[in-house]
DNA sequence: AAAGCGGGGGT
DNA sequence: ACCCCAGCTTT
């Protein structure tokens, strides 16, 4: 059976039945999803927004992370850097505090990169089209297609995670969307249905609609214009558009934290600058272990030297699920040192530790036992 | 193609 | 416990 959707005089739905169901409902359905958006308004910062700086900032900082997450930091980070040129300017440790948190680090760094770029190699003028914005770091396929869209309103189509399962479920695309040849096709798909002039409206319908309509579990089909239509709805395949990524085993990691300080109070710290989490951020004394218990000699060959007080007791626990590790946190106080535990440390007084930007787990550490 | 990268909210 | 979020970069 072909569905063809259209409108009757009443501006409702009805079907109109013919051979087989395929891209062709694309006008209509285009329509029906701008129609629906205009019925069900939302209010954000950055929709509607058109200068790129801003809907720069907010799509980098909405990648893999909630709405609702990033609002608030969306909003102290515009106040702290409001044009291109104040980013270009700042220092890094001035953007990583601002992004404390909020995770992906190396999106902030991208961005202080890009920030440069523009300022210093392009005037200060934002790219204004999709291919030199897939040029710049931290931008992707998706990121580019939105601001270009968004800003510049370039006829693409930008698909995340919403549009990718609205597309998936309503015309049953089996085409695996996390290789390189399935989100190419979902994006020809998209192209073929993305309607002329409307790309801005049409791809923040598409992501309005996924965060509120078709969600990842649960989808409300019955609120839905076009769950009549919807191969995954009618088939009652849901569960299996689109396909899932395939789930990683999360890496075990034990981080042993010595909060060192010295005779005066002071904190040594240091900043993690290895390809490895929280890279850019800072941290107290680390040792690592792949296993829960940390033996006593390590402890002993390390701060029994530095003629530093033993029997460290665990002050903290923490335990953190991310992603793809798994990291197990403990704190151990100890008594004063005076000399650099590593060469890279350096002394923080207690008021000075809130300037610099920690992991979550330490953030957690400080809020409960420091009072900054 | 696969791995690495945060943190959190919903079910 | 599991899913996945307005994804991208590196290997």
């Amino acid at each position: 059976m072909y569905i063809h959707l259209q409108y009757n005089s009443r501006n409702s739905l009805k079907k109109v039945n013919t051979s087989s169901f395929s891209m062709k409902t694309k006008f209509n359905f285009a329509q029906l999803l701008i129609q629906w958006s205009i019925e069900n308004p939302r209010t954000l910062p950055w929709i509607a927004e058109k200068n790129p700086y801003k809907v720069w900032v907010s799509e980098i900082m909405l990648q893999q992370t909630r709405v609702e997450t990033v609002l608030p930091y969306f909003e102290k980070f515009i106040k702290a850097f409001p044009t291109i040129q104040s980013l270009a300017v700042a220092t890094e440790s001035q953007i990583f505090k601002r992004w404390e948190g909020l995770g992906y680090y190396s999106r902030a760094r991208n961005m202080h990169f890009t920030a440069k770029y523009i300022v210093n190699e392009l005037n200060g003028n934002f790219p204004n089209n999709r291919a030199a914005l897939l040029k710049l770091k931290g931008i992707g396929r998706y990121t580019s297609a939105a601001i270009a869209s968004f800003c510049y309103d370039e006829n693409v189509a930008a698909l995340d995670g919403n549009g990718i399962r609205i597309l998936s479920r309503v015309f049953g695309i089996a085409e695996n969307p996390w290789t390189l040849s399935g989100v190419t096709y979902f994006e020809k798909q998209a192209a073929a249905i993305l309607p002329k002039n409307q790309a801005a409206l049409f791809n923040q319908a598409l992501m309005d609609f996924g965060s509120k309509i078709c969600l990842p579990k649960n989808p409300h089909c019955q609120d839905c214009p076009f769950s009549f239509a919807c191969k995954a709805n009618r088939e009652d395949r849901i569960a299996e558009f689109p396909i899932k990524k395939t789930k990683i085993e999360l890496r075990k990691r034990h981080f042993h934290y010595f909060v060192i300080q010295d005779q005066k109070n002071n904190f040594w710290i240091h900043k993690r600058v290895e390809n490895d989490i929280w890279k850019g951020l800072h941290e107290f004394y680390l040792i690592e272990t792949t296993k829960k218990n940390l033996s006593k000699r390590v402890v002993q060959q390390i701060f029994g030297k530095l003629n530093s007080a033993l029997n460290p007791e665990i002050i903290l626990n923490f335990s953190q699920k991310l992603s793809h590790q798994h990291i197990f946190t403990y704190f151990y106080a100890v008594k004063p040192i005076e000399k650099a535990v590593q060469a890279d440390f350096f002394l923080v007084k207690q008021e000075n530790l809130k300037k610099f930007a920690f992991p979550k787990s330490i953030l957690v550490f400080l809020e409960n036992f420091i009072r900054l």
